[in-house]
RNA sequence: UCCCCGAUAGCUCAAUGGUAGAGCGGCCGGCUGUUAACCGGCAGGUUCUAGGUUCGAGUCCUAGUCGGGGAGCCA
């Protein structure tokens, strides 16, 4: 009756739905039941004409057409692909009138009904009552409950608004295919990895180091800052009085002044702690035994940073590698690059087919274009080079270019946009603007002393990889940390990896967002996470 | 944090200091295997907040809040 039917028979879970529809097999039933199986989008739009399927998800637009005694055209959505599939529903159905003539953008429903070919190409679903009827075809399971407010409408939106209803914006088809993409590159990451022999090593979020270096920190306390803090006045600071403070501090779970300075031996963790900026060094820990290393998770960072580039959180990986040096660390960031992009050029061709459509036109172009050829390795006194040459050629920039002096951003979009146009891997930068774990070059001209470290740069986005090979040598370490003005005692357990067994080691920090926004051609880092956090932006 | 721009209907935007407008969306009707459908009608407003100038302020001034672009910091 059907022609072909589902093979797999399944109901009421929805675990074994979703696992069977996966791998399902069409074809005819050698019993020639009726089997209605729950198919997510991407698979219905695949299945053979004639299938009876059931599909759920959430409506984007509903059409009527008179025709045939009244048609319903609803375009559904379920998050397994980009398209929609459309449902035709008659007007035959019970509940036409009722129900189905009254759907509005964003009900959820499920509906039966048995795959077809649409006129225009490609599979939609025939809603129709089986026979014998067994309750509705479509059934309504969440209504939207006003329509004129509803704040999602089937038309462009702007980012700006869309942000301010971030639970709702995934129903879009821009932020459901950042959503996939999200997750397509994450899975891209540890499979990359994993198939190089990395280990993935979960970093504490709360540090207690306050020598991570990396900006302003967040910071994680118990203590109740709300209460009025005990404080020894300055001329009365004597023993006793300090003693007393702390004793009643304690009590109270109060952050106690003394001397003017917070007191920290009562918080929770009895120092001062923070939300972590940097998995670095913690992951070279395990580097110094693992061999191959990474982390992948959040990172914190409590700047006043209003740009399109900066989250006050956001994710990071951190590979680090030993028995390296920084042309190993910059080859393993071009592979992994490029793996990223061959896969999700491959697995999400939907989305990426939308966003060279309708947000950057080049999103797939350039990232073909990219894979295909090494990408450029320039050191920083070349690249100095280029940008003075540039200015005598009559090209203006706000900032001087001097050796020494840190690249502004309009010089590295110079390099990256206009004179390469393409990823460029800058290296070797002036020791005085880097951190003190970066690795002195050897064979320096005195007064030109440079680190190895690296810099990926890419058009669009600005600077997306910061890495370097890792200063392994305990009494340069020891002579950096000095001339920064840092405590040596802080790093007692970082030096202790250059006392056991030191080799040479580097890595990277790759931003997870900023490889999404390169990717997708999304101009704020706001819209490719879920619920972004930044100065005054912490609704959701 | 600094510089610049902005805030008007559910959304996107108009409106010379002088009666608050359109498109989309919603509702009603027409047409239609439609698909950002189309055609007609209806409803929808404390013009971000607080002051000020003016006979009169959506419009000008001051302050604030929020948003955007750029810069710094970085990933």
């Amino acid at each position: 009756m059907f022609g072909r039917i589902l093979r797999v028979c399944e109901h009421d879970s929805f675990k074994r739905l979703s696992e069977t529809a996966r791998g399902i097999t069409f074809g005819s039933s050698p019993h020639g039941e009726v089997c209605m199986a729950w198919l997510r989008i991407v698979d219905a739009l695949k299945a053979p004409v004639g299938t009876r399927v059931t599909i759920k998800g959430w409506v984007r637009t509903r059409r009527d057409s008179k025709a045939e005694g009244g048609l319903a055209f609803i375009a559904l959505h379920d998050g397994s692909c980009f398209d929609t599939i459309q449902i035709v529903v008659k007007g035959t159905l019970p509940n036409f009138a009722s129900e189905v003539a009254k759907l509005t953008t964003g009900c959820a429903i499920e509906c039966d009904g048995v795959i077809a070919q649409n006129p225009k190409g490609g599979n939609e679903l025939q809603c129709e009552n089986p026979s014998p009827p067994a309750g509705d075809a479509l059934r309504v399971v969440g209504w939207v409950e006003d329509p004129d407010t509803y704040p999602i409408q089937p038309k462009p939106h702007s980012f700006e608004y869309l942000r301010e209803q971030a639970h709702l914006r995934v129903r879009t088809n821009t932020f459901g295919a950042v959503a996939r993409v999200r997750h397509c590159l994450a899975m891209a990451v540890h499979q990359f990895f994993h198939q190089r022999g990395f280990y993935y090593v979960h970093t504490p979020i709360i540090t207690a180091n306050d020598c991570e270096g990396a900006g302003q920190m967040f910071k994680v306390s118990t203590l109740d800052t709300m209460r009025p803090l005990p404080r020894v006045a300055k001329e009365a600071q004597s023993a006793e009085a300090i003693e007393h403070c702390r004793d009643l501090a304690a009590k109270a779970n109060m952050p106690p002044w003394t001397y003017g300075q917070v007191d920290h031996t009562n918080d929770f963790f009895g120092k001062e702690a923070h939300l972590t900026v940097s998995g670095q060094l913690n992951v070279e820990t395990y580097c110094m035994a693992m061999s191959r290393v990474y982390t992948f998770g959040p990172t914190f960072r409590a700047e006043n940073s209003n740009t399109s580039r900066h989250l006050a959180e956001f994710w990071m990986i951190e590979p680090e590698i030993a028995f390296a040096d920084l042309n190993d660390d910059a080859n393993l960031a071009e592979d992994m690059l490029k793996h990223l992009f061959r896969t999700v050029l491959s697995e999400r061709a939907d989305d990426m087919k939308f966003f060279a459509e309708r947000i950057e036109k080049t999103a797939v172009s350039r990232l073909e274009h990219i894979v295909e050829k090494p990408f450029l390795r320039v050191t920083y006194t070349e690249g100095i080079k280029i940008l003075e040459g540039a200015i005598k050629g009559g090209r203006k920039f706000e900032f001087p270019v001097k050796w020494g002096t840190d690249l502004q951003s309009e010089h590295e979009r110079f390099l990256t946009e206009e004179h390469f146009k393409q990823p460029v891997i800058l290296t070797n930068y002036p020791k005085q603007i880097k951190a003190f774990y970066m690795r002195l070059d050897d064979n320096c001209e005195p007064d030109r002393q440079t680190v190895r470290a690296m810099d990926v740069l890419c058009p669009g986005i600005g600077e997306i990889i910061g890495g370097s090979q890792r200063e392994e040598r305990l009494d340069k370490l020891d002579e950096r940390l000095v001339e920064m003005g840092l405590n040596i005692a802080d790093y007692w357990w970082y030096r202790d990896l250059r006392r056991y067994g030191t080799v040479p080691h580097a890595g990277f920090g790759l931003g997870f967002e900023r490889i999404i926004q390169f990717i997708t051609g999304m101009q704020n880092i706001r819209d490719v996470i879920p619920f972004p956090r930044a100065p005054k932006q912490a609704e959701f």
